[in-house]
DNA sequence: CGGGTTTGACCGGCGC
DNA sequence: GCGCCGGTCAAACCCG
């Protein structure tokens, strides 16, 4: 059973809960009986499931072994069971909470929209990103692309062919450079009516019949943040050397443990397409996909303290949401327990 | 010298 | 029809 969380639920406890859990299906012959029966609590798991004093005796006795090999696996498929049935649970729990955070979200959205009146809709019509730490701010100066930033860093949404890409920079005068692996050629900057930082256009100059274009602009939220907006399909490979800037760049500035999924994976490019790396280019910009809470941390402009405040709500609402689920709470104290278990110097 | 950036002018869509 | 505003053009400028 496959189960995949949105990565902008972040820090996902699912994952190393039903991990930790799962790692209860080999179950360490010294953990003992109260520990064992006291992780399953809120599941149903009853003591009769689990590993008895006489039957760890047997597994340590060769001859009495192979007579308790049949009733250790079921009590293993017993577990197994019992471990599906959670998992339903969390997967119920996961998706209350997620319909309950776009709730939020789509409250915020509608707040924050531009009053401002319509004018091309053949843009943007639905790019919906979120950058975590600045989650709704990004509203774009131009109304049809008054879309909230509500993606994870990073990740962004294609719908038609255009894409939106949030991204936060280093500071206030990176400038509006957006390592995403192609060459750029900017062929414009306009300051926009609802937006004070100015928004430039770029064309891709690596192919020269490649119609992609790229809007980028800092949010009216968080600064910090830039919004790339791109436009069309690129008809070739990735520029090299661009590539090899961005994931330059992102390796530089990411703080994402080995396991995450690394930044330069979330190009918005549609072709996926990547040529060997090569030196990156003397300007570079350094910006990190996924970082935005530890950059956010460093800012200290008021709107960036309101896009965490934002988030922090979001994260007690997550956090009191699964707290008052017994099965929850259930299902981490089996984490914690099963993970203090695995530890060898701790003693249990 | 070639390629990229800057910036003011121009164009065209849209609302009133 | 007019004005606003986003998008684009292109000449000047910059830089390696």
């Amino acid at each position: 059973m496959a189960m995949e969380f949105p990565s902008w639920i972040a820090p996902n406890p699912f994952h190393s809960t039903l991990d930790l859990n799962l790692q209860l299906l080999h179950l360490p012959g010294n953990s003992s009986k109260a520990v064992r029966e006291s992780d399953f609590m809120g599941f149903g798991v009853s003591s009769e499931a689990l590993p008895k004093e006489e039957n760890r005796v047997a597994e340590e006795l060769p001859f009495l072994r192979e007579s308790s090999l049949a009733e250790e696996l079921n009590r293993a498929n017993s577990e197994n069971k019992k471990l599906n049935e959670m998992l339903v649970v969390v997967c119920e729990n996961y998706n209350v909470l997620r319909s309950h955070v776009m709730e939020i979200l789509s409250r915020n959205g509608e707040r924050e929209s531009s009053p401002s009146r319509k004018r091309k809709l053949s843009w943007v019509d639905d790019g919906r990103n979120l950058v975590a730490g600045a989650s709704n701010g990004s509203s774009e100066s131009s109304s049809s692309d008054d879309n909230t930033c509500r993606n994870k860093p990073g990740e962004e949404i294609i719908k038609g062919k255009v894409t939106k890409l949030c991204e936060r920079s280093e500071s206030l005068d990176a400038g509006l450079t957006v390592k995403d692996g192609y060459q750029w050629r900017k062929y414009g900057q306009k300051i926009t009516r609802d937006n004070p930082c100015p928004r430039a256009y770029f064309k891709c100059s690596f192919a020269p019949t490649c119609p992609v274009k790229k809007k980028v602009q800092r949010s009216v939220e968080d600064p910090l943040v830039l919004v790339a907006t791109y436009e069309g399909e690129h008809n070739h490979p990735k520029s090299p050397r661009s590539e090899a800037a961005a994931a330059a760049a992102s390796a530089s500035n990411s703080r994402v443990s080995p396991g995450s999924a690394p930044a330069a994976s979330k190009l918005p490019s549609p072709n996926s397409l990547a040529p060997p790396p090569r030196p990156a280019p003397t300007r570079a910009i350094t910006l990190d996909l996924m970082k935005s809470e530890s950059a956010s941390s460093n800012n200290k402009l008021p709107k960036i303290e309101e896009s965490q405040k934002l988030h922090k709500f979001l994260v007690e609402q997550m956090a009191s949401f699964l707290t008052k689920d017994p099965s929850f709470t259930a299902a981490l104290a089996t984490a914690m327990s099963g993970k203090r278990r695995q530890l060898p110097t701790e003693k249990w």
